[in-house]
DNA sequence: CAGTGGTCTAGACCACTCA
DNA sequence: GAGTGGTCTAGACCACTGA
């Protein structure tokens, strides 16, 4: 039985109904207790089995789908999608990128402090001349090695006080963190100030890297300048390709 | 009265009915007949007037939320989405992004041929060694001006002949084509030889891009290294960030 | 042609917003 | 408290797959 692999719904779970089939299917995946390939019970099994509507199942399904962990074939059935290589998965935090390569990132803050908004910054965020904002410039490490400087930007009515961000900015920043970024590359020359900082030869190449950071609700709440050592780093980052 | 304003559903179309209601609106919004943070009709009210069911209509807003077309309050209601900045969003094809910013690009062929595949290439497609692959090397303008070196692997399998690829290798490649790419960003120092093609000065800036491109079916259909000018070219991507 | 996913309906209740 | 989006059900028909 289906039910007896994945498991059954929790009880007294107060989550919508479909949140918990997915969680319950998600986790079965991750846990190769579902095998790639292998093909899930027809959708009107799975209704009945589970007690839910087939509608119910259907959204479910839908987001794990939209996720790429299942795919779905008209006519054929639903299938637990082949495994897609780890590495090459699109991140954006420094702290979580570093800590999946199993390196240990931490940072040495060159200011954190309040500030009056720039014009560029204001333009970016969305604020009025004169706001308050908040300004974070820091070296960042991976297993002590330098790997870059950036300059963060957030609206000082996202957080409390500069002091509320220890390591990570996101953490900080809670609810109100970023669920989307734009972020622009450009390749570029270290300047002689930069290199030093950074301890390395002059003339190196660097990731200039230019981030807005959008939360829930579609504001902006980060803006963020870095400049990544070019033989140290490299960036993934997915894209869907629009219709033709 | 709103279906006056944006129209009623098309007569004889044999498209699902949430994909009719979809573009119905999709164009209200892009024409600006609905003009952003402006207030949709309750659901309901959509239903009726369109004689469809209210699930029909959310599933109809579901892709349009999705798209930032529209944002959702509950208990508030369904909002037009205020206008997001246009120059800031996600292109992947070197033709297309340069056509939205008004340049005109073509290419010079450095090489186009049938050959085998390299180890590297077979790992990243997914080929036993061995097999026949079309590998297509040129140099990228934008008005006249390099911008680019790129050379782009693909199985044999997908095209007729390398002949087939005029311009864009998209186009080539049908239905065959990417609909979602991975790419791995590098900053680099060009090779004097690169330097040379593209004639720019030695010891210049680039952007070493390593690009992965899955068709419909999650088959891994293009496989790409190409070498950006940093002076001449930023590229912009959309990440969405995982929950905590 | 039996079985699968894809679409659609009518009706219901809950959770939240805002005057 | 009236009105909104969020969730859920039972049942139906269609389009496609594959033995």
């Amino acid at each position: 039985m289906f039910v007896d692999r994945v498991g059954p719904l929790p009880e007294g779970d107060t989550a919508p109904l479909y949140r918990q089939f997915q969680r319950l299917l998600r986790d079965a995946i991750e846990r190769q207790v579902l095998s790639p390939d292998e093909a899930l019970p027809p959708e009107r099994d799975l209704a009945t089995a589970y007690g839910l509507s087939r509608v119910t199942v259907r959204k479910a399904l839908d987001g794990l789908v939209e996720a790429r962990m299942l795919t779905r074939r008209q006519g054929a059935g639903t299938f637990v999608a082949a495994r897609v290589e780890k590495n090459f998965a699109a991140i954006s935090s420094f702290t979580e990128d570093m800590l999946s390569r199993g390196r240990a990132p931490h940072s040495e803050w060159l200011s954190r402090a309040e500030s009056v908004v720039s014009p560029e910054e204001a333009m970016a965020l969305g604020l009025s001349p004169g706001s308050t904002v908040y300004r974070f410039t820091r070296i960042r490490y991976a297993d002590g090695i330098s790997m870059a400087l950036e300059s963060a930007t957030v609206p000082a009515s996202s957080l409390p006080s500069p002091e509320t961000v220890e390591d990570s900015l996101y953490d900080a920043l809670g609810d109100d963190r970023p669920v989307r970024v734009l972020q622009r590359f450009r390749a570029v020359l270290f300047t002689d100030e930069q290199a030093e900082l950074l301890k390395i030869p002059k003339n190196s190449p660097g990731l200039a890297i230019e981030r807005r950071g959008y939360n829930a609700d579609g504001r902006t709440v980060e803006f963020t300048k870095s400049w990544y050592r070019g033989d140290a780093y490299d960036f993934v980052a997915e894209l869907n390709v629009p219709p033709a």
